[in-house]
RNA sequence: GCGCGCGUAGCUCAGCGGUAGAGCACUACCUUGACAUGGUAGGGGUCACAGGUUCGAUCCCUGUCGCGCGCACCA
């Protein structure tokens, strides 16, 4: 092994090796263990919320494939249908046409090409990061498999009537043209107005003062509404209104929806153009009129001077027209909520047409039972009630979408517009027969579904489905869904319905709720913000100047540039080193808490780069001591008590790491491999190892008994560990494997480690207390009186147990080399001690003869001084608590006694400090 | 308005009804034969605030303040 870690020129080596081998695939052996992998967009990259939850899911795939499950991690992509259309259709305006101009077939065409071009982008990726995946399983959306169950669940659906066609407002995109759900919509909260216009009553009588915030829909209002107990207008409700700027008379409608307080608590009504007011107009019979065109361009339903205008423009040309007819009443500044579509960002609007929808609530009740009843789980489990919430209140999902890329709507339509769902044309135009008796020309609906709709069968769809496959009798129900909170209505939701409805079983049966990865600052990362990390920077390292480029490159908002720029330079100004794909994964791991905001920290990852290193180096100390030599198999092996004490704290490293796996604390888990390896193997360990090792003072079995449990203990926690850090752990284990007796090609198909491998072992974790307390004490002391820890000084231990005298006795070599101590000597008065330096460690009093360490005696009596008066905050604090007569009657009679100890032993601390501080005092002189 | 989350060391975060923890940063000392991507010893916190339950609350309950998210929203 090389000095240094050097992550680049092991990972990828093993990657290579591992897909040739065909280890990712399932071993067709043991129980089932299936995870489907959220499907990123075919033509995009990964971010970091992928890796981080490609990370999770590759660590439970590892484990339960360690574990001898068949397990299986399916891979794939989305079609992405807006996201992929829009970039396609950017390619192609920089080329200075358009789709329309090429028409569909060639558009078509294009967007496979780009989707090979780009779509292995995404694998190259997931390989960098080391994900298992079955390769050989790969799908996508838009296979002919994964269509034919679109086209299945589709016409299945419309059978069942649970599929309608029906014109009715839809979240309309003027920029895209096209129609969207309501979970693509986001309002924000924007600045505009609220415009009080008069509205005259037909008779002359008099006016209505109608607030609007959209004045250009007034060419669509069909009423003006109050609220029929409002004293102000009741009286007013059956007169009409002559709609200004036309010649349309309209009428006064009652009805409490009307809030009297709002605006005037009159409302004019546009059942063409708005949600609310197309429910009243339901309610009223008012006529419906549609005034946008598909773009929202005025349309002829509106007066002639108005048609051709935009929205916007509308808008100025019929406040400026009202006021010059003097029917502007006031302007008040109002902010209100603006419907925008996700994708485009545009304006949405409200707009009249046909689309296809799936009846949900039938679909949503079984979906919310499987929650309620615990066939699902969600991990953490108050995830569940954004999902009730969500569920509870669901409306019914617009599925056709006016796109060319996706999956095309299974229906067909002949010339009298009668529509025919059906599987293939063939049962189309057989439909057709038997409709119109004769042979008719069909013409298939243009659309495409939401691409939402093919997600949500990824469960089964991927594993054959509508085949019964012998996969899909095999992984469904999956085990687990590993995703961000982000999608559980998009995705999550849709699943379970899909899952349940055609398959009559959940689609997973946990799903486990990531947080979301955001930058050091807690913001989101976006292009537009300038904040993405490419995971494989991380990896790879990227200068400064690349990572700016990077940020900056391909942006919709140019003017954004400048300041990305400035933040980039000023945040990276070194590029970003290389860590290395354990590092990262297992930063990942180790940020995987329970909340629902991640910051990436950049600390964090060095440090566990660092950890790697640290491994890497230990590895390389067990293997110079180990390899060629005997590790237990050439003769008798006697265990130490640091031996002893290492293989239990193996133990119960296993068993905690388990634990946290199973309830999904990828964060604590690798907070115990960490502990274990740093503060326990490393520091711990490998130092009382080293004697045993260089020294000719132990016997040949007791040489063979740390040699085995060094190499043994590594290779075991190498296994525990693997899971989290695939790359550095296969690499040393190959080397340390045969050592530690255990062969195979790969540590990925060994045994995952196991808690009864390696026991408790109470009297050696006892025994272990006075030997780290002797190697503590000098350190202790010389550390806090500023002298080099390699001073060699003889040591005094004060002890009356005869356990301890019996440890300290039998290891006296061990810690005079470890703890650079000249002797030590057991006594149990100090009485005779020349002027010494005290301390105590865990009730356990050690002196140094002053004189080997310092001249300056006061040094001494401020170290004293220092720990007296902490010693005597501790004291007192115990002390009140003791003194309340209530904690002894009513506390554990354990914790009293606890407490009684720790009184006695800090009085007996007190007592020995004061009495080394007078001691020394009166020595000085 | 309804629902959810967060507030613990300078920063990023664990934790827990009974002695406040880690990483990074900081201070001092140390180039000791795995590792300076290191070692050793330290400094640093009224656990947001106020009540309540309890012998005991950072932890449980209620409320307040601050930050954030989701859903639904009055034209």
């Amino acid at each position: 092994m090389d000095k240094t870690y050097a992550p680049s020129s092991i990972e990828q080596r093993l990657y290579q090796q591992w897909e040739a081998a065909g280890w990712f695939a399932p071993s067709g052996q043991g129980k089932p263990y299936c995870i489907m992998i959220p499907p990123p967009n075919v033509t995009g990259t990964l971010h970091m919320g992928h890796a981080f939850q490609h990370t999770l899911m590759d660590a439970l795939t590892r484990f339960h494939r360690m574990e001898g499950d068949n397990t299986l991690w399916q891979p794939g992509t989305d079609h992405a249908g807006i996201a992929t259309q829009m970039v396609v259709e950017r390619q192609l305006n920089a080329a200075g046409t358009n789709r329309r101009d090429i028409g569909r077939e060639e558009f078509l065409k294009r967007v496979w090409e780009w989707k090979e071009q780009s779509g292995d982008t995404i694998s190259r990726q997931m390989r960098r990061l080391g994900n298992s995946v079955d390769w050989t399983r790969d799908r996508f959306t838009m296979d002919a498999g994964l269509s034919e169950a679109v086209t299945e669940v589709f016409v299945s659906l419309f059978e069942q009537g649970l599929i309608y066609r029906g014109k009715r407002l839809v979240n309309w995109d003027p920029v895209l043209h096209t129609a969207l759900s309501d979970l693509e919509v986001l309002a924000e909260p924007e600045k505009g107005s609220l415009w009080h216009f008069r509205y005259p009553l037909a008779d002359g009588s008099g006016q209505l003062v109608v607030a609007t915030t959209r004045p250009e829909t007034m060419f669509g209002d069909t009423a003006v509404a109050v609220h029929p107990e409002d004293e102000r207008y009741r009286h007013l409700i059956g007169q009409q209104i002559r709609l200004p700027l036309t010649d349309r008379l309209i009428p006064i409608i009652g009805d409490d929806y009307v809030d009297r307080e709002f605006g005037t608590g009159c409302v004019k009504i546009t059942p063409g153009h708005d949600f609310n007011d197309y429910e009243i107009g339901k309610r009223h019979q008012l006529p419906l009129i549609n005034i946008l065109d598909a773009s929202a361009v005025l349309n002829d339903a509106v007066p002639a001077a108005y048609r051709g205008l935009d929205r916007v423009a509308a808008r100025k040309r019929v406040i400026l027209d009202l006021e010059a007819l003097g029917l502007v009443d006031k302007i008040d500044p109002h902010t209100l909520p603006v419907p925008r579509g996700d994708r485009s960002g545009a304006v949405l609007e409200p707009w009249l047409t046909d689309q296809w929808y799936v009846r949900i609530a039938p679909l949503a009740a079984p979906a919310i039972k499987a929650v309620e009843d615990g066939r699902i789980r969600f991990v953490p489990d108050n995830w569940s009630k954004t999902y009730y919430q969500w569920m509870n209140n669901i409306q019914d999902w617009c599925i056709s979408r006016q796109l060319w890329w996706g999956h095309r709507v299974p229906a067909w339509y002949d010339n009298d517009g009668n529509a025919y769902v059906a599987r293939t044309l063939a049962d189309a135009q057989s439909q057709a027969r038997g409709k119109q008796g004769k042979e008719v020309a069909l013409t298939q609906d243009d659309d495409v579904l939401d691409t939402w709709f093919s997600s949500a069968l990824w469960p089964f769809s991927t594993l054959g489905w509508p085949e019964q496959t012998p996969a899909l009798k095999t992984f469904y129900p999956t085990n687990v869904l590993v995703t961000g909170f982000d999608i559980i209505f998009f995705w999550v939701a849709r699943m379970i319905m899909m899952g349940l409805k055609f398959t009559d079983e959940v689609p997973f049966r946990e799903v486990y709720i990531t947080g979301l990865i955001r930058d050091e600052n807690g913001d989101k990362m976006s292009k537009s913000k300038g904040n993405i990390i490419d995971p494989l920077d991380l990896i790879d390292g990227i200068e400064l100047e690349a990572l700016v480029a990077k940020r900056t490159s391909g942006m919709m908002q140019p003017h954004l540039k400048e300041r990305i720029e400035k933040a980039t330079r000023k945040q990276f100004p070194q590029g970003i080193p290389a860590y290395g794909t354990d590092a990262v994964r297992f930063t990942f791991a180790a940020l995987a808490t329970m909340g629902r905001d991640i910051r990436f920290d950049l600390g964090r990852v060095e440090g566990y780069r660092n950890f790697c290193n640290k491994l890497w180096n230990a590895a390389r100390f067990v293997l110079m001591n180990t390899e060629g030599q005997d590790c237990g198999t050439g003769g008798p092996v006697e265990l130490s008590t640091p031996d002893r004490w290492i293989r239990a704290r193996l133990g119960a490293t296993v068993e905690e790491v388990r634990g946290r796996f199973a309830e999904y604390r990828f964060d604590l888990a690798a907070q115990s491999l960490y502990e274990f390896a740093w503060y326990e193997y490393c520091d711990w360990y490998l130092e009382l190892t080293k004697p045993v090792m260089l020294s000719d003072s132990y016997s040949a079995a007791q040489k063979r008994g740390a040699r085995q449990t060094l190499v043994q203990v590594l290779e075991t926690y190498l296994r525990l560990l693997h899971p989290l850090m695939p790359f550095v752990t296969e690499e040393i284990w190959q080397a340390v494997a045969p050592l530690a007796g255990r062969s195979g090609p790969t540590i990925m198909l060994q045994a995952y480690p196991a808690r009864a491998d390696f026991p408790a072992d109470a009297e050696a974790e006892l025994a272990i207390g006075p030997i780290k307390a002797a190697v503590l004490a000098p350190r202790q002391i010389r550390g806090q009186l500023d002298v080099p820890q390699s001073r060699k000084v003889p040591l005094f231990m004060k002890t009356a147990s005869a356990a301890d005298r019996a440890v300290v006795d039998a290891n006296a070599e061990l810690i005079r080399s470890v703890a650079s101590v000249s002797e030590i000597t057991l006594i149990t008065d100090e009485a005779t001690l020349p002027l010494v330096s005290m301390t105590i460690v865990e009730g356990r009093t050690f002196y140094v003869p002053l004189a080997t360490l310092i001249d300056d005696v006061d040094a001494e009596l401020a170290r004293i001084a220092k720990r007296k008066a902490r010693t005597a905050q501790e004291l007192a604090k115990c002390e009140a608590k003791l003194a309340n007569p209530n904690f002894a009657a009513n506390a554990p009679a354990e914790v009293v006694a606890q407490e009684r100890g720790r009184i006695a032993d800090f009085r007996s601390e007190l007592a020995q400090l004061e009495e080394q501080a007078a001691r020394v005092t009166s020595l000085r002189g």
